[in-house]
DNA sequence: ATCTAATTACAAATAATTATCAATTAGGGG
DNA sequence: CCCCTAATTGATAATTATTTGTAATTAGAT
């Protein structure tokens, strides 16, 4: 009966291997905003057997669900992180691939002056700074021990 | 010797009956943030026999050449525009797709703020505003005249 | 324990984009 | 103006990310 069970019951998700296990990998911290194919590689590290479909069916499902964040970075694939937290935005370097996560009330309070001047009632938003790690080692490091 | 084919040369481009004929439909004020697919669909309907694949290929190098901007707006596909505009974000009605542009500074200067605060070095950002019109009817109205 | 609808694994299908390559062409040099 | 060649194109195959179909499996209610 742990936390995670409760959490897809309250979904009306079927706790299954499957499920428990990417809800798993989703809340370690080095896990944050983590594609689908990822999710993928690190349970055939386990060696889990699930197909790759399921983790896609699986993070749709917890997407529908309001369990998880679906983002859309530079780079053609999306990234998921458990949407337990407030919102947020996203700072990412382009050349190690941490992600900063900031929150900043005046660009939120902008936004809503925006939309309301151009009479569109604001659904949701999308914003993230791409940059490069202004201390090199340091951005070297983080992308040699978190590549593949 | 159109203003086009400068643009063209300028770029180091052949100018071709390709790159001109897709710079002409990226003029025109309703193809402002078009996506290849209409591009190819635009060029069908003027009886023009280019390739999808040349449509791809040459708004890569426009890209390149800094001709266009890409964006991503939510659906998947990436949709450009030609850049001779300052820079500018959009807010896009869910229904219709009217895409509205807008430039905040403070936002602007926010997001120096946090990539500073940070130690990252912003080299581009990327913000979509989602929403719905508040005047229905027009909504309705837009989404008519300008879905395919 | 039984039953059944939900779920899964695997294969096949899509959607957007890119690569390959033989045939065509723009445009500089003669 | 014609020639030449590297750049470009169109047709099609290949990739990449993701979704869907389906037969077999299983969670969990009865
Ligand atoms: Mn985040
Ligand atoms: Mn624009
Ligand atoms: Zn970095
Ligand atoms: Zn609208």
């Amino acid at each position: 009966m742990p936390d995670q069970n409760e959490e897809l019951k309250r979904a009306g998700l079927k706790v299954t291997l499957p499920r428990v296990k990417i809800l798993d990998i989703l809340q370690k911290p080095e896990n944050q905003h983590i594609s689908a194919e990822d999710v993928y590689k690190v349970l055939l590290v386990h060696h889990e057997e699930i197909g790759l479909a399921t983790v896609y069916r699986v993070l749709n499902q917890f997407d529908d669900a309001g369990i998880v964040t679906r983002h859309h970075f530079e780079g053609g694939k999306s990234v998921f992180e458990l949407s337990h937290k407030v919102h947020h935005d996203h700072l990412v370097c382009l050349k190690c691939g941490k992600v900063v996560e900031f929150e900043d009330d005046v660009i939120e309070q902008r936004q809503l002056n925006i939309a309301k001047e151009n009479k569109i009632k604001l659904t949701n938003h999308s914003l993230y700074l791409y940059g490069e790690c202004e201390d090199e080692v340091a951005c070297e490091n983080y992308r040699k021990s978190h590549s593949h």
